[in-house]
RNA sequence: GGGGACGUAGUUCAGUUGGUUAGAACGCUGCCCUGUCACGGCAGAGGCCGCGGGUUCGAGUCCCGUCGUCCCCGCCA
């Protein structure tokens, strides 16, 4: 291969085949690096030597295949490449062989400036040639099969589920698959495993994992396509506890196999510190976490600057950002999103001299030193609206928890924005400081849909609430906590997941709960429930998503540097232009009939 | 659904206040060159300035619309 000749292979005779990386061409000399996926190796073409070999390397043009057969030489001290692990060989050409020609590329793949992304996903198959893609590659590989072996020792098998199969009209909006025999009837893409895995768990197959493509047909983010694949697992009997041991494992084994030695366990904390300490169920935790401040104004002091006394107030602090120019302390403002009200005091600075004392407080509880950037989030002075829900809707907290949720924002985008001067998201080498996994716990089991005017399922319908919480499904469901989890890198979301509901009873419970008729369950979930009642053995699971796995570890920002062939951001895969219409007699075959199109 | 950035040679970009023939680097073509490795030198080709409309004596530049890519909010149980 053309990475792989060292000075040990001095002598040999070599057979090397890849692209013309690139030509030098010294007139009676000339130079080609050839390049397949283990890297590069000079092939030297000399006159004096080899006339006819010669001439025809003057014919080469980049990303042409070749084939070349020589020996290989120690190249001169004075000549040696330190820059590539085959420098201190070259092949001396004996026969060359254009196995095929190539056009001119749109971009060529050892080029240092990459072109634009919409030229890289057209032509995918000469962007994936560049050695930064074929890593990534690689470690994926890497880490699926370090994952798969992982589980298997632990005694989980993997088991197919299918991908024709029924919508489901909770969360995700489905992608559609037409049924011919059935016309007018449709099957889905799934979402995720979540009912076959439980099922499975029904039909004795106690431990179950699939590293499996999943579809939601929702709008994309840098982190979020509309197929993703998932490490799925399902366990009988387990504690969360168990879960958390088994994602922990298979995690140590993915990230040794990139070649890093993370530690378990990982840290938890409850959905509501997560809440209180950093706005956010998925906390950054390179970070330092935010401190509630209120206590250190006085009553006056939240009036005079027309604050909320009955919300909190917060600091976020930035460790070692310097001073910020009136121009920077100006553009922070537009970062904050407001929610609930939210007011924002950028300048610490005029804070200090107007509630000198406070400020003094303030620095001190959140610890700040001389360097850290301090930005303070306090609810609005004006009275909180009651939007009464029949005093179900637990008001005072969801007022608290914007505040929260708006400062956690800010806090993110600070760090962000200015992430060139602290540096805190910067790899130290050290595994303990650059993957900060957490473990977020204790969820809720229902969210308020302003929207629907109803109570959704915060992670979804099948997980099982607390024990302790039970009987409060009814009469406060916003109090109800889930027995779901969260396992967090760095802020992203790794991968979700719960105990769930066995016993039919409290399934139907919770659908009703989400205020769906017994009817609608049924018809729904009838399969589901009606298995529920053979003998459901306790069960939990989580599933994580193998892309961000991937793409922190290849050091991304961008899923689409781990996927091979991505979808846009509309969902078009530029390479072989889908979506497209189909023929009429296609869509008669299926009953379907293209309605006006959409204004 | 909403907000923002970008779109000029094969590629990456520059293009002043609206003013003559739209530039650079890499790539490409040809010639020269025996130790280069992002080789070097000389010469050359290459443009629907995303598309459509408008303002203007005159538009790459200003305005409106549209298409595409990217980022964010909503959304993603």
């Amino acid at each position: 291969m053309c990475g792989a000749l060292r000075a040990s292979d001095a002598g040999k005779k070599a057979v090397l085949m890849g692209w013309v990386n690139r030509c030098r061409d010294l007139g009676n000399l000339i130079f080609i690096d050839m390049r397949d996926r283990t890297g590069v190796t000079q092939v030297v073409c000399n006159k004096e030597l080899n006339p006819a070999i010669h001439k025809k390397a003057g014919l080469l043009r980049n990303e042409y295949v070749v084939a070349a057969v020589g020996k290989v030489k120690l190249r001169d001290p004075n000549t040696i490449n330190k820059n590539i692990p085959t420098g201190e060989v070259e092949l001396v050409a004996e026969e060359l062989r254009i196995l095929n020609e190539s056009k001119q590329p749109p971009f060529l793949p050892g080029e240092t400036v990459l072109p634009n992304e919409e030229m890289r996903l057209k032509y995918r198959y000469i962007d994936l040639r560049r050695d930064a893609m074929q890593f990534n590659l690689e470690l994926r590989h890497k880490v699926a099969i370090a994952i798969r072996s992982y589980l298997s020792l632990q005694g989980f098998f993997e088991i197919e589920t299918p991908f024709m199969t029924r919508s489901t009209p909770e969360g995700a909006r489905d992608y559609l698959v037409p049924s011919r025999v059935q016309p007018g009837s449709f099957y889905a893409l799934p979402q995720s495993p979540q009912l076959f895995k439980q099922i499975l768990m029904i039909s004795g197959c106690d431990k179950y994992f699939q590293i499996v493509r999943c579809f939601r047909d929702e709008d994309l983010r840098a982190d979020r396509q509309p197929e993703f694949t998932q490490i799925d697992l399902e366990m009988s009997y387990p504690q969360p506890e168990r879960v958390w041991e088994v994602v922990e494992g298979f995690l140590t084994a993915a990230f040794k196999a990139a070649g890093h030695e993370i530690k378990t366990t990982f840290p938890r904390m409850s959905y509501d510190e997560a809440i209180r300490l950093y706005g956010s169920d998925k906390p950054d935790m390179r970070l330092p976490a935010m401190t509630d401040v209120r206590e250190v104004f006085m009553a006056e002091n939240l009036q005079t600057l027309a604050v909320n006394p009955n919300l909190p107030v917060i600091a976020i602090r930035i460790p070692k950002i310097g001073e910020l120019s009136r121009k920077e302390r100006d553009e922070i403002k537009p970062l904050l999103t407001a929610k609930g009200g939210a007011k924002l005091f950028e300048d610490f600075k005029r804070l200090e001299k107007s509630f000198p004392e406070a400020a003094a407080k303030i620095r001190q509880q959140s610890r700040a030193e001389a360097e850290d950037l301090i930005v303070v989030v306090a609810g609005d002075g004006k009275p909180a609206e009651h939007k009464s829900e029949g005093g179900v809707k637990p008001e005072v907290k969801q007022h608290d928890h914007a505040v929260y949720t708006a400062a956690g924002l800010l806090r993110v985008a600070l760090a962000q924005k200015y992430a060139g001067r602290h540096r805190q998201f910067e790899k130290t080498g050290d595994p303990t400081k650059d993957f900060r996994f957490l473990w977020v716990t204790d969820f809720p089991m229902f969210e308020w849909d302003e929207e629907g005017k109803r109570w959704a399922a915060a992670h979804h319908p099948f997980t099982s609430p607390h024990e302790r919480d039970m009987e409060k499904l009814e009469s406060d469901p916003g109090a109800v906590r889930a027995l779901a989890y969260d396992v967090v890198l760095n802020g992203t979301e790794l991968g979700s997941g719960s105990i769930r509901i066995h016993r039919q009873d409290i399934q139907r419970k919770i659908f009703r709960s989400l205020g769906m008729t017994e009817e609608e369950a049924r018809s729904r979930f009838g399969f589901f429930l009606e298995a529920l009642e053979y003998g459901t053995p306790p069960h939990g699971g989580i599933a994580l998503g193998l892309d961000r796995i991937v793409m922190i570890l290849a050091g991304a920002e961008s899923l689409r540097e781990v996927i091979p062939f991505p979808k846009t951001a509309r969902a078009v895969d530029l390479m072989v232009d889908a979506p497209t219409p189909v023929s009429e007699a296609q869509l008669k075959e299926l009953g379907i009939r293209i309605g006006r199109a959409r204004e």
